[in-house]
RNA sequence: GCGCCCAUAGCUCAGCUGGAUAGAGCAACGGACUUCUAAUCCGUAGGUCGCAGGUUCGAAUCCUGCUGGGCGUGCCA
């Protein structure tokens, strides 16, 4: 049992003793104490049970310490400090074990049942087919990516899923635009729609199209080849996306295409659903949702007065299908520009009886891209748009990913470019795969030392503090997946990792590992190895490699 | 106008859902390589937590107002 389990529940078990009401999970939060001499974990739940139980904190923390039954495998001691707090003060034998504790879990340690296998979804992306993607996709992509690999390592069973807006308006613009360019090539006039897409793109698939296959397309009526190239268009984007997210190690579970709501017709069973409770109506010619009366501002039109479905009302469908497909819990990330769609979906779904808090949009915040210093200016109109590959093969990605994920997402990133290049200090992702590519390089030198390095080795030999303070931190790791899981906070995992090779740098610096003292030397390629483990199992996660060199 | 987000060291940001003397990275300054990688480590300096009230044993954290920024607010997708 990891200590922190042991602390939990035995201040649980002493609550109940001494005649408290502990069944409250909250109250027994521990905490990091912020200062040395405060001990290792820190408990404050006599001050949680002040206010309930009407008794001095400190009077709640003596009566804990009273009932408390110590395990000097896992403490040494415990204290009262401060307003009321509990100081536990972990003992070396448990350290020591569970360095050991973490090599045997192996690629496993870190994750836990958390979630209890909950089923829940994050869409994320889903940028239209009609261009390449773009720098907030980037950030998207790596944001949705990591929160469902924790998710997954926290118990859940996250699905990652792009919506495909393979239908609908922007479709025919996209291949009326295609179909210009193709023709443009060959010499005829036909422009480009005035609201269509304008960016090069276009202009070297129609050059491709024409390399393949000629022009034999020049011959078609122009609705039947602005058809036609909608589906061509669509096609070359869709893999081009796929191809880009696949550079970025981001695998999606699952690609559900918004023609198979128009196939299916679902949107006019919604539309049937709402009519029969009364939670539409007519006007103007158009049909209504009374979304206000779930809390959005306005009633939002489903049926245009020219008889069209809403864009919204398709996504209602779509999201519906959410829920009958098992997902207990639907996460949307969002780009800035979708803010004020939040109301009225979150009503639709509310409408349709889902739980309130079952579904979530986080809007993922737009991204300033800086090249020493400076902001660049990127205009759509001109075409002037700086895409995720552009990025991707300047910077890399392990740098792209750490510096996407290192920031609270409902915030606006500055990405320095330059900074994201430098292979120096100043660029916090190669900190931490230093630390991992330090650790290789000691196991190296180990066996090169005639030392075959056991998969477990007596660890009773450490001691030291550096010591001791990598593996209270290699203890942390599984309850900052969870937390990170649980708040959808994917930063706390780079700063435990960034926090993590601080403090094995520091060992490192104060210790040798490979000594003429053999059993200390296999202790210490214990601790090596654990944090290695610890450090990979993060990168992981995170979608960053973990290099054995650098 | 209304709605959402934000304001913490020179810069970029943490601050574990109300707790202990507010932290880290970078930048600045001063030190440490005959060593398992110096892509590292140690030290110094840097703060009226935007402002003003309120809630209580206790506030960067919660509430109200104000100031200053970002975004949103279509029978578009």
């Amino acid at each position: 049992m990891r200590a922190q389990e042991y602390i939990r529940q035995s201040i649980k078990k002493a609550l109940e003793k001494a005649g408290f009401d502990a069944h409250d999970e909250k109250l027994l939060n521990l905490e990091k104490p912020k200062q040395e001499g405060f001990g290792d974990i820190a408990s404050p739940v006599a001050m949680n049970l002040a206010k309930i139980a009407r008794q001095a904190p400190r009077k709640i923390a003596e009566s804990i310490i009273e009932h408390f039954e110590i395990d000097p495998f896992y403490l040494d001691k415990i204290e009262i400090a401060g307003p009321g707090f509990l100081n536990f003060f972990l003992a070396a034998n448990s350290l020591q074990q569970s360095v050991l504790d973490i090599l045997a879990e192996a690629d496993a340690y870190g994750s836990s049942d958390w979630g209890n296998g909950e089923k829940i979804q994050f869409e994320f992306v889903s940028a239209n087919p009609t261009g390449p993607l773009n720098i907030v996709s980037a950030r998207a992509a790596a944001v949705g990516d990591v929160l469902a690999a924790l998710a997954n390592a926290a118990g859940y069973k996250a699905q990652r899923e792009f919506y495909v807006n393979d239908a609908g308006r922007q479709i025919k613009l996209l291949g009326a635009s295609l179909s210009a360019r193709y023709m443009t090539e060959l010499g005829k006039s036909e422009p480009v729609p005035e609201e269509g897409y304008h960016g090069e793109y276009l202009i070297d698939l129609a050059k491709e199209i024409i390399a393949a296959e000629g022009k034999k397309y020049a011959a078609l009526d122009i609705s039947e080849r602005q058809k036609l190239f909608s589906q061509k268009a669509l096609q070359y984007m869709l893999n081009r996306q796929k191809n880009s997210l696949e550079k970025y190690r981001l695998k999606f579970d699952n690609w559900f295409h918004e023609s198979t709501i128009r196939a299916e017709k679902a949107h006019l069973k919604i539309l049937d659903t709402f009519k029969k409770s009364n939670l539409s109506y007519e006007q103007d010619g158009a049909v209504w949702f009374k979304s206000s009366e779930f809390g959005d501002e306005k009633d939002r039109v489903l049926i245009t007065g020219e008889g069209e479905p809403t864009y919204f009302l398709i996504d209602i469908a779509y999201h519906e299908t959410k829920y009958a497909r098992g997902f207990t819990q639907v996460h949307d990330l969002w780009g800035p520009d979708h803010h004020g769609y939040i109301a009225r979906m979150s009503a639709a779904m509310q409408a349709l009886g889902h739980p309130v808090d079952s579904f979530h949009v986080w809007i993922i915040q737009q991204v300033n891209l800086l090249r020493a210093g400076e902001i660049i200016k990127m205009s759509k109109r001109a075409g002037k748009i700086i895409e995720m590959d552009e990025l991707l093969d300047e910077v890399g990605v392990d740098a792209a990913r750490y510096f996407f994920i290192d920031r609270r997402m409902s915030q606006p990133l500055d990405f320095d470019i330059e900074l994201a290049k430098k292979k120096s200090d100043e660029n916090p992702v190669y900190y931490v795969q230093y630390a991992h590519a330090r650790i290789s390089n000691i196991l190296r030198h180990a066996r090169e030392n005639g030392i075959e390095i056991p998969l477990s080795a007596s660890t009773a030999l450490l001691k030291e503090k550096q010591e001791m303070a990598v593996v209270k931190k290699l203890i942390d790791f599984p309850e900052v997946i969870s937390k990170a899981a649980q708040f959808l906070e994917p930063h706390r995992l780079t700063t435990f990792l960034h926090e993590l090779a601080t403090i094995f740098h520091r060992f490192y610096h104060d210790h040798r590992v490979v000594t003429e003292n053999r059993e200390l030397t296999l202790a210490r390629l214990m601790l090596c190895k654990a944090t290695q483990q610890v450090l990979a199992n993060g990168l992981k996660l995170l979608g960053i490699t973990a290099p054995k060199n650098m």
